[in-house]
DNA sequence: TGGTACATGTAACATGTTACATGATTAG
DNA sequence: CTAATCATGTAACATGTTACATGTACCA
């Protein structure tokens, strides 16, 4: 065996599993819906992190269910290499924002045209603003007092606060970044 | 000639060389510099993409100078493909944040793993935040009326109110989590 | 003269993205 | 029946990272 340290992608995979078996298309609606807002997933990875972990022993294909969806169930394997990647001490985040980017350039651009694309994603985080505070009051009702689900709300909080700070700080641009 | 589209780092580094020649090391430096908060760099990939622009036409070597620098010009080729990269919309910003993915799954972990965690990212942030506004000083210091580089000023402030909105998340964080 | 910072690059690999192919199931 | 959605997967490629190799120039 190997035993190459997992990647997050595939550990994130693994932490999803705990909860029961479940196939690539559901991981990955799980994974959107769950930490989509700061670990981005596509499905094709999804498919290739199971298959490779399938190889390691991590986890393990049950019976096709209906429409061939093929449920993976975690390993006691996987379970400990849930477990030791989890408490690796988690590396710095990585931001990579185009919008600034262009912006940084932006003595090159016509001012109309940057101030349309600040616009655009003023509109973008204004909404996706919304959508987190929708979730949060649907995650705070269903358990009114108890602790519920304290990480997913703790990690739903971030989005809010960035996407505040976001939008505040497009508030604040100069003039002539946002109106032309 | 492929004409496949720019990708932001090459882009970036068209960008750069507006400004004059300048070595891959140099760039590399600049970028870390310029833009590193919100665009993360490597020094290899600085050197593949700076020799496939060069195969494409974007940039041409000059003669090598002291100590082997082999400083790149832009090619008027280099310009109009870094003015078509600049007019193009942006695209969604993404984050990966692994100390959020470790806090979804912190219901796993023993609560003063993931404090322990949480302080360490809270004081990298702190300092990050303390960097920025050093440099912010500096930059309005330099230029204290005129508009000097206003576009790198508004991409330092979104640094400034991410690192804020970030420790102002951590202190809001359930002590159960910061304190273990 | 020896150590440190400068400078360029390659190799190997890991990760991420896009496009496509294929077929099953379900709802209308 | 048929269109939309569900579901799995492959291929090709782009991008990013790590480790290493090589040598130069500067400074104490």
């Amino acid at each position: 065996m190997p035993e190459r340290a997992l990647n997050a992608t595939a550990a994130s995979l693994l932490g999803f599993l705990h909860s029961g078996p479940s196939s690539g298309w559901d991981l990955l609606a799980t994974a959107r819906e769950v930490i989509g807002p700061f670990w981005s997933i596509t499905q094709s990875q999804v498919y290739r992190e199971l298959a490779a972990m399938e190889r390691a022993g991590l986890i393990t294909a049950q019976q096709s269910g209906r429409r061939d969806r093929r449920p993976y169930e975690l390993t006691s394997a996987g379970q400990a290499a849930f477990t030791v990647w989890l408490a690796q001490e988690p590396a710095p985040e990585q931001i990579r924002f185009p919008l600034l980017l262009t912006m940084s350039f932006g003595a090159h651009l016509p001012p109309e045209t940057l101030a349309a694309f600040v616009e655009s994603h003023r509109h973008t985080h204004a909404q996706r603003l919304a959508e987190y505070e929708r979730t949060r009051e649907a995650m705070t009702e269903a358990v009114p007092a108890g602790m519920g689900d304290a990480y997913g709300l703790a990690t739903l909080d971030f989005g809010i606060r960035y996407e505040r700070a976001v939008l505040e700080w497009f508030e604040h641009l100069p003039a002539r970044m946002t109106r032309g």
